[in-house]
DNA sequence: ACCTGAACACCGTTCAAGT
DNA sequence: ACCTGAACACCGTTCAAGT
């Protein structure tokens, strides 16, 4: 746990090593540039010898999307005082990390990795801020998708500039956000009262 | 313009009928199905015959994005009785042909293609009916964003069933189009009167 | 002048041959 | 028993050789 860490450029491969080294290949040289081969020159290791580790190229893949996964750090909590502040870092912490990668954009879209551990955390406390299980799940994921989607539109296109991208991406999100505290959402709605100390205010109200 | 529709099976190829064929390719076989020599194969043509019509495979698969935003038909007038419905017209349309193809999905959400023009003329629309340029073009692009990456994970997970992924898409679309009429987005909008027949009544309204 | 298809430099993956 | 690396069946793309 202590030496495979960073860099592992000679022996001693390791899941996670190998992981990280075709990582930082899709960022450097992008998706087209990470193969079998090419990997193992990286690590200074014979070209089969990841096949050791990992089945497949599908597998390392994956591998990428769950170590993408991983650097969101979706679990941990975020100590916000509200379900917008909830889901607003939830999407801060997504996008943040795809900035990060923008060259891998490409294979987290793709594949679906651990998405649902991370995903049903949030929906737990949502539920736990007033609203119904699949509500809440809905709402996670629409936050995700509108996330997500923008930043492929970023990425894939050479549109905006980063700070109008931002500015974007923030509207979007309020927008959403607040739609969920709208009338035709209500509808969804089921438990009445809150439940969670993390979320004590802003529980939805009906307004039409 | 008339025989190269459909399946050019034999001679005489098109660009047209190229894209057509390998997008075809990737609906039965998948992305990973599609090379340019059995595209060749496919069309009972020599394997570089292709390379005649289109100087890339990067090109090819440009020309599959381009052919199915042309199935989307977003040009067309949705002749939607406000913005709200042109936006949802506009949402339908794209994620309609997505389930019609969805292991294209993958390449769609992956490059540029023409995605402006149709957006563009959408923008315009709700230019009209009285939403700030950039704000109008926001809303596109953040519906098209949720549409897409819904979506996406509808293809890339073995999640829901079709009605469920249908509710869901609609409880986001719903919350993402009540939030444009909504306080925290109200300050992006500029222009106070509407000035086209085709959005008469919906012109959002401050409500805090 | 045009088109073909052999050839080049790669792939992912398997598996026999070595140690 | 383990690991290597040759070999297989593919790639995208180029370009000399044919017509």
């Amino acid at each position: 746990m202590s030496i495979t860490r960073g860099h592992a450029v000679t022996a001693a491969l390791s899941r996670e090593g190998i992981v990280d080294a075709a990582l930082g290949l899709v960022d450097r040289h992008g998706l087209a540039g990470l193969s079998m081969r090419r990997l193992g020159r990286e690590l200074g290791v014979d070209p089969m010898a990841v096949y050791r580790h990992l089945p497949d190229k599908a597998a390392l893949l994956d591998g990428i999307v769950d170590a993408l996964h991983a650097e969101m750090d979706l679990d941990s909590p975020a100590g916000a005082a509200s379900w917008r502040q909830e889901l607003a870092t939830y999407a801060g912490r997504v996008r943040e990390v795809l900035h990060r990668h923008p060259r891998a954009v490409g294979v987290f879209v793709t594949r679906a990795g651990s998405v649902d551990t991370g995903n049903a955390r949030l929906a737990d406390r949502l539920a736990a801020a007033g609203f119904a299980a699949r509500t809440g799940s809905w709402m996670v994921e629409c936050v995700r998708s509108l996330t997500v989607g923008l930043v492929v539109a970023e990425v894939v296109g050479a549109a905006g500039s980063g700070a109008d991208d931002d500015e974007r991406f923030r509207f979007g999100l309020t927008a959403l956000l607040d739609g969920f505290e709208r009338a035709g959402t209500q509808a969804a709605l089921a438990r009445p009262s809150p439940r969670s100390p993390s979320a004590p205010r802003t529980r939805p109200t009906a307004r039409r």
